[in-house]
DNA sequence: CCTTCAGGTTAACGACCGCTAACCTCGCTG
DNA sequence: CAGCGAGGTTAGCGGTCGTTAACCTGAAGG
């Protein structure tokens, strides 16, 4: 598995530094300036790696999804054979873990993802769509192996629930007051998996409407 | 309970739209001009409103948050007499639903709510940020007497894990593919239930570190 | 009927921002 | 060592945006 050691690449720091500042203050709060001093040139120097602005963005965003919608397909071939729910288990165990990671190791990223998509030119914004949807719909299916009793959209809106919460890290403590990452991780692992088995369990209405 | 009747007043169409407007596209990414014509005048007419933009913005957060907080503290009190776990349950419920009502019924607010906090004055952004901070430590007081389990970093963890799975509802369908108001909030709220049920429960850690 | 004022209008200013143009300066290579 | 391309620099253009200035209008009040 690539594990790179060596020096990152000028275009590279300039995207970390660039998704860096997108999540603080925004796309449009940020200016190209900002974004060379980020790493030390400046300006229009920018216009060497990059045609514009619009595709530092781009770059990210089909990065991003790419990303995620690769590492699950990989996943799911990895545990693949083993059918039947405990296999459906371990596989949903296994997206629920790098969607973790990806949350915990990337949260300029995460809250890029979902939060500048309309920013996009209209074929880039399809293109991160349809992988956004692929991401989405390949958590269903295995969503739906685990709680047979899920109909096909109560899983999807769980989903995107459950992404919800995973991808709250950002919010949780700006500084490093919160438990160690291993804590935070098996503490979100958790919360995922309450969360649908309780979406499946629809006995669980017992509360009179307010 | 205001249920209120009369028509809007212009400043409150203005917020309304402002907020509409913030959440589609961002606070920078709006002109005035944008937010004028929404209401029928144009441009500089907003300004014998508000006196500036930045004011729009810093209204509606320190209003979202102050609703919240409000609510939140009469659930608190309507249900208090009733001590012990099964009083506490019942609380935790009520700010569940209240959370859920708002968030279904005030998308775009939700959305600025987390989004562009930062585009606010020192002061403003301050008080924004303590409003947030009352409202989470109430939730966690409620929290941690139903589930007694958890310790508070875990219990403040988990809380704001449960906002980010019920702060969702934006990405669930933008039209109406998903299930009824009335489906979604249930489910919501059992999804809410079983976070909370599965962050106390640690001893469901019996998977493998990957 | 005159005044006042809330709530608009259009014109325009100044600042900022994305981007281009023109130029410079290395390190490599034939 | 000449040439050249990669990767910078600064100056500046054109457009947009928030805000202000100056003016207009219609309804209410004495």
């Amino acid at each position: 598995m690539s594990t790179r050691t060596d020096a990152p690449t000028r275009r590279e720091q300039i995207l970390k530094e660039a998704a860096r500042l997108f999540a603080e203050r925004g796309f449009h709060g940020v200016g190209v300036d900002e974004i060379g001093a980020a790493v030390g040139i400046s300006g229009p120097g920018l216009y060497r790696h990059f045609p514009g602005k619009d595709a530092m963005l781009a770059e990210l965003l089909v990065g991003i999804s790419g990303r995620l919608l690769t590492g699950a397909k990989r996943r799911l071939a990895e545990a693949d054979g083993q059918a039947g729910r405990a296999g459906a288990e371990a596989v949903l165990d296994s997206l629920i873990e790098g969607h973790i990671d990806f949350a915990l190791d990337d949260r300029p990223l995460i809250t890029l993802h979902d939060r500048e998509l309309d920013r996009l030119r209209e074929s880039d914004r399809k293109l991160v769509r349809q992988l956004q949807r692929q991401y989405v719909e390949l958590w269903v299916e295995v969503v739906r192996k685990v709680h047979p009793e899920l109909s096909e959209p109560a899983a999807r809106s769980a989903v995107h629930s459950v992404f919800g919460l995973l991808n709250s890290t950002p919010h949780l403590g700006r500084a490093g007051t919160l438990p160690g990452r291993g804590d935070t991780a098996r503490l979100l692992h958790r919360m995922a998996r309450g969360a649908f088995a309780a979406a499946a369990d629809s006995s669980a209405d017992r509360l009179a409407a307010g």
